[in-house]
DNA sequence: TTGTAAGCGTTATCAG
DNA sequence: CTGATAACGCTTACAA
């Protein structure tokens, strides 16, 4: 069943049945709901190939990710996918997912272009300097970042306030009385574990207490490499009394840091880190259960989509800005500075 | 530039450039040739939606993912889809992924084969008895599933052998002297947790060993619940001496128990686990290192969507049937039973 | 308010 | 071996 024989069945034009189907206001009532039930009816789909030819829009959004970039194949990755989807579902709008070879990333942008594949991008785990940033940008292309970068451009985003959850989980240990707190954060060049340093030092800082270089850890975040790095902070001769994770699976390795050296968690070393509300990996269930700034990534993967359709269709990047902010649960794992 | 322009370029009918570049026989190697080199130089791209409207294939394949069930939001879903994308990216064919709600799965996949959307399917964690299956058989598209399935339907599959990687994983035990050896699998109708439960009951027959059902868990595969059910299993009266996890996650859990209990993993207690070779959550880097079968997931990926390709362009489904081997890597979790 | 007809950029058919 | 020409199914000026 397409347009042609629809509109056969209905004694009207190709056009008018288009029209009356896609919205346009010059068709009368009558005729719109006529064509309507009949499409219903008879199970009418437009070919959506026939209709990108047509009107160059692709009704296609992508997700680049390259396949050797270890940090998109972390498990946040899948559930921020998973919300995308959702959203991108309800809008009968398709997600393709491409892979690509790290020295190729850019040049894969250029070529879904150029070949008009593609209506926008998704584009996540910005760098603090971030050519796909830029590059898009140039191109003219919507796209809608997950976080934030320093890269000059008028680009829509979804953050959630990294700074300010790192501060007030800071400002909390502070308060309990740490003074020696431990940094495990992601790879530095990401714009999000820059973030997340300036809301520790800026808790630190209006608290007096001098920041020490050595014990903030730049890396991967997953459990092995919490587990070594919470291992070499612990083992200073002046070890930190807490530890502020960017993942639940860092602390998860922080965890199991603090055990072999036969530490008790919440007790002689506070824990707490951010939640991205992954559903196999629960803070809450830990033993001891896990402090945390939490902030779904799958909500916002949900609101990040919507963000780009609006971007899609024609709304400027200026109104397309958000920050979510971050809870702070308080849980057993952080207790008060012994003295 | 478009085939017409390339054409008119070359002083060549549009007829003749496309059927050079797309290796139609009857073209001279001459004007070939010619024709290649032009369009390369000029950067001619063709465009995806004029070929799909005239041709009726897509070039795309899709993943439809349930985006309620948990089991497909787990890590090995991602890495499986890395494997997957790689491959689509070789051969320029397109991922698309979509999510849809519980109980709207079948008309998902019925909806996308009714608008043309795709050329194929790929189908993931099959049940023992898999409504998918059946239904893209009837609709005749061409798909493969990622695992294999009661459900009668002559459909191309990529399985590992999970019966002889978990018969083998027992009998290394029941080697070792192990009598009570507790089984975390995964939930009961998926079908690769039924061969897995299989193997284990082949091998304690071969040995003469009277199974437990009591010593047989079903659940999902999380930290979480391995620690749960480690810890149930663990705390009877007579407990096992050995666990057999279905995944390095779940055998994680079980190592936290385990420690819990002040039992020694290796010694009072040995654990064995299958692992998909996830890159966050390495066997080889627990504390002690985890024994395993293992089969790489991602590469499974990558194969599948050969597979797949290959489906789509007319193989039958009966020439696209493999079981991958599953390796045996023994590690410190496992240990002669002391008597 | 509705219809006619010309695209959109390919591939497929048929003729030469 | 090459070329006209007609699809493919939709949208969109332009006309009525």
């Amino acid at each position: 069943m397409n347009l042609k024989e629809l509109a056969a069945h209905l004694g009207l034009s190709q056009t008018t049945v288009s029209r009356a189907l896609n919205g346009y206001p010059e068709v009368s009532e009558a005729t719109r709901t006529r064509v309507r039930e009949a499409a219903e009816r008879l199970e009418y789909r437009p070919n959506a190939a026939a209709r990108r030819l047509a009107t160059g829009r692709t009704g296609t959004v992508a997700i680049i990710f390259p396949s050797e970039r270890s940090l998109l194949l972390d498990p946040h990755f899948l559930d921020f996918l998973a919300g995308v989807a959702e959203k991108l579902a309800d809008d009968d709008v398709e997600l393709t997912l491409r892979a690509t070879r790290r020295n190729d990333e850019l040049e894969t942008y250029r070529r879904l272009v150029r070949n008009r594949r593609v209506d926008g991008f998704i584009v996540s785990s910005p760098l603090i300097e971030d050519e796909r940033v830029r590059l898009l940008s140039d191109l003219d292309v919507p796209f809608v970042l997950h976080g934030r970068t320093d890269t000059q451009a008028p680009y829509a985003y979804l953050d959630i306030d990294n700074e300010g959850a790192f501060r007030r989980a800071t400002e909390l240990l502070v308060d309990l009385g740490h003074r020696r707190i431990g940094l495990l954060n992601g790879k530095r060049e990401l714009n999000f574990a820059r973030d997340r340093e300036a809301g520790y030092l800026a808790a630190l800082a209006a608290h007096g207490i001098a920041p020490d270089p050595g014990l903030i850890v730049n890396a991967a975040m997953t459990e092995e490499i919490g587990y070594r790095n919470a291992s070499a902070l612990l083992a200073r001769p002046q070890r930190p009394t807490a530890l502020l994770a960017a993942s639940v699976l860092l602390a998860f390795g922080a965890y199991r840091a603090a055990r072999d050296l036969g530490l008790v968690i919440g007790k002689d070393v506070s824990v707490i880190a951010h939640d991205d509300g992954l559903p196999f990996l629960k803070a809450e269930t830990l033993d001891p259960p896990l402090a945390t700034t939490v902030s779904p990534i799958r909500a916002g993967g949900y609101r990040l989509a919507e963000l780009l359709l609006a971007r899609i269709n024609g709304n400027p990047p200026e109104d397309l800005r958000e920050v979510a902010p971050v809870d702070l649960v308080f849980r057993a794992s952080i207790g008060r500075m012994l003295t």
